[in-house]
DNA sequence: CCATGATTTCTACGAGTCGTAGAAGTCGTT
DNA sequence: AACGACTTCTACGACTCGTAGAAATCATGG
């Protein structure tokens, strides 16, 4: 799993959030809105070059069919998220010492819903 | 939190399983070593300087006042490994959402001892 | 007290990533 | 065919990381 800089995270950001495929333009003016996540007037092949590298990596995927391009997040927040925890978790041998210490960071209200969640019938 | 190179990473493994704080010459042999975690023959600068990034990093802690410098991991390897989970999460909205599709994807026995851990009379 | 060997620090290079974007190419429409 | 919109190619500067030589420092035997 590859690690994302600053404008990659902010264009998946944008991506997650977005309810249909964006277009680099509408990225571009997202991330020079005020209250956005950038705030920076970039230019719109900037923008494209950090989409091709998302592609790349696999956590983008574009249409390319259509005249301009639309671009979606492969994978939801949460299961990149995930995905995250697990590379970290993926490089130890006791991963049971790693999840000890993890719920004992958790708040306690996470953790009644954790139990929860355990308890509710294991899916597939 | 920085994420580490394969070098880097490779002396932390080895600090992480030392009892006692070693040196860098002990760093190279170690890592020289055939079953070793990376069976090459390095300079001993290289290893002095991996663990000169690894103590500006904060990982990694030295004893100047003994001659050949002795050094020692900063955290453990699970309280290390749990920062990087924390790091991933940190970064969402919607925790919930990512502890339950975390969850969803350990193992059942896993899930049995969370449970466990879960019911433990919450320490501090 | 100083030379010598061990140890550490300084400096550096090449590869790779990332933000950034101009130059050049492609494509559809008028 | 020409024009404008869009995409691809190429590139550069900053930064990280593996790698290590060169230079500085330090302790010890003579």
């Amino acid at each position: 799993m590859a690690t994302l800089g600053d404008l990659e995270r902010a264009v998946m950001d944008l991506l997650w959030d977005a309810e249909s495929p964006l277009t680099a333009n509408e990225l571009r003016d997202q991330l020079a809105a005020p209250g956005g996540v950038d705030g920076k007037e970039l230019a719109v092949t900037t923008v494209l070059t950090v989409l091709a590298r998302l592609e790349k990596k696999g956590l983008v995927a574009r249409e390319r069919d259509i005249r301009p391009h639309r671009y979606t997040a492969v994978t939801n927040r949460e299961e990149h998220t995930v995905a995250l925890m697990n590379e970290a978790l993926g490089t130890v041998l006791d991963r049971e010492a790693v999840l000890a210490r993890f719920i004992g960071g958790i708040s306690a209200e996470e953790a009644q819903s954790l139990r929860q969640l355990l308890d509710t019938p294991r899916n597939a």
